[in-house]
RNA sequence: GUCCCCUUCGUCUAGAGGCCUAGGACACCGCCCUUUCACGGCGAUAACACGAGUUCGAAUCUCGUAGGGGACGCCA
């Protein structure tokens, strides 16, 4: 069996955004269930647009979610002399032709079109049939290239995601495939190096459907193989509406930005729009091992924020402390908060991460434990009662010299209540206030038993 | 306008003629746990776009209708 072989080939013109991450992912997923290949291919025949800013973007994002390639990346623009080799093999076979129409004219014939309601589309004033007399060369033009695409007859090929999808030829047109500067465009490149890469298996986003019947009839004038194609529908935004700037988190590395865990963001995407069974939560392994394109929904997906947090406090969760405390301490280090004179860091995220579905609220709720931040007067004054005051200063006087870990201080805490003869919340409640600055918090005693002892002491000898 | 594609709970989806009085997950709601807020546990509400046809039987097949999307570039 012919082996599997496939291909990311976005354009260099933004950031690799959410969809063209999803469309690697299953790219690359497919090759390495097969043992396969997977290429980088970047796209940048359209040089007023493509940045080499950009390059290095796509590559940080394919890295930031660990999607390595075997090959590349390969970039168009490099193999120009390969392209315009077959150009001229093809305008030698007949299979290319010369075309002298402006691009005025072209307007003209597209407005008069539409103004008949067809369907835009070039008239084959240039194309060279058997007796007929094309119209004398315009001086000082040079023509473009334009693929002999059949007149008659059907392109039709086995979709992988959406099944059997039939054109007329009568429906398509002399495609240019080489502008007026030489250069060719990308419905011819796409095909050269697919086919030149060997690649089997074209896994890309359904706006190339209607590419797809010219890149076989390319192929098929180059006596190539036809790969096998499977299309995969957009993901649309959280509202139901195409994928915007406006929608925020467009790009990949915001998702790195917001305090999302690669890991999440892959099941995530992988997800949406593949399935496995009832399966939600899987491995990078789990999902290589049960990757196939047999599960891949035809239909639109949009994207839903609210289960990717859940997803993401998922592996938040199930991070080793200490790996959970690093990305933490990254974060913090970024804003300029020094770790070391505080809480152990993974103890603390450990105790907080069950209220944080990201590593930024995470970062944001204990970073008031380093900087010292102090608890809200009002916040005091709504928790910390004068009945309370002889109890915490108890409580305080007993923390000198108790074992110190969590049970320990949870019986102190029971201890000093009996005493006093009050309730849980009439300590618990100030102690919160007075550790965290707020009211909601974790259990009182984890979290005195956090803070340490003698940072523990002090904080609350100043309300005594 | 023309061509192509899509249509199961609010959202992501399972489902490939009988296993479906349609399953799971997120969200929402309720209850429990509890020391606040979370986490966790349990439970509830909630969908086959519509209409014909094929069949003993259709969410699953066919056709049509409606709605949505995509493509119609010397962009990729």
């Amino acid at each position: 069996m012919k082996s599997v072989r496939t291909r990311f080939a976005p354009s260099p013109t933004g950031f690799l955004h959410i969809g063209g991450a999803r469309t690697a992912l299953f790219s690359w997923a497919f090759a390495r269930h097969h043992g396969g290949d997977f290429i980088l291919r970047i796209e940048d025949t359209d040089v007023a647009r493509s940045m080499l800013a950009a390059v290095q973007v796509i590559l940080d994002g394919m890295a930031w979610l660990d999607l390595a390639h075997d090959e590349g990346p390969f970039y168009q623009m490099q193999r120009m002399d390969r392209y315009k080799a077959v150009i001229r093999q093809m305008l030698a076979d007949g299979a290319a032709y010369h075309c002298y129409t402006s691009k005025e004219e072209l307007e003209a014939l597209r407005a008069e079109q539409e103004a008949r309601h067809e369907k835009p589309r070039y008239d084959g004033r240039w194309r060279p049939e058997a007796g007929k007399t094309l119209p004398p060369i315009p001086p000082g033009a040079p023509p473009v290239v334009r693929f002999k695409n059949p007149r008659d007859g059907i392109v039709a090929w086995d979709d992988r995601v959406k099944g059997r999808i039939e054109f007329a030829n009568a429906e398509l047109d002399d495609l240019i495939i080489a502008r007026a500067d030489g250069t060719p465009t990308y419905n011819f490149c796409v095909v050269v190096d697919d086919w030149d890469m060997g690649i089997s298996h074209v896994i890309r986003g359904d706006d190339h459907v209607n590419n797809t019947p010219r890149q076989i009839n390319i192929l098929k004038a180059l006596g190539a193989e036809i790969p096998t194609y499977a299309h995969l529908s957009m993901i649309l935004g959280d509202d139901g509406t195409k994928l915007s700037k406006r929608h925020g988190a467009v790009s990949v590395m915001q998702y790195d930005e917001d305090g999302f865990l690669p890991e999440a963001v892959i099941n995530y995407l992988a997800r949406l729009g593949w399935s496995h069974g009832d399966d939600e939560l899987f491995s990078r392994e789990q999902l290589v091992a049960w990757f196939d394109l047999d599960h891949i929904t035809a239909s639109a997906a949009q994207f839903n924020t609210e289960k990717l947090l859940w997803l993401n406090q998922h592996y938040m969760k199930a991070l080793p402390p200490a790996d959970l405390a690093a990305r933490v301490e990254s974060r913090l280090a970024a804003r300029g908060v020094v770790t070391a004179n505080g809480p152990d860091l993974a103890r603390a995220a450990a105790l907080y991460v069950d209220r944080c579905n990201t590593l930024k609220a995470l970062a944001d709720a204990l970073e008031g434990f380093y900087v010292g931040s102090a608890a809200a007067p009002e916040l005091l004054a709504q928790h910390l009662s004068a009945d309370a005051l002889p109890a915490l200063a108890d409580f305080v006087a007993g923390l000198a010299d108790v074992a110190w870990e969590t049970p320990a201080i949870a019986a102190l805490i029971k201890e000093t209540l009996a005493k006093h003869n009050l309730k849980m919340p009439k300590l618990a409640m100030p102690l919160r206030v007075i550790l965290t600055g707020q009211a909601q918090a974790p259990s009182v005693d984890a979290l005195v038993a956090m803070m340490g002892r003698e940072r523990a002491i002090s904080l609350l000898k100043k309300h005594l």
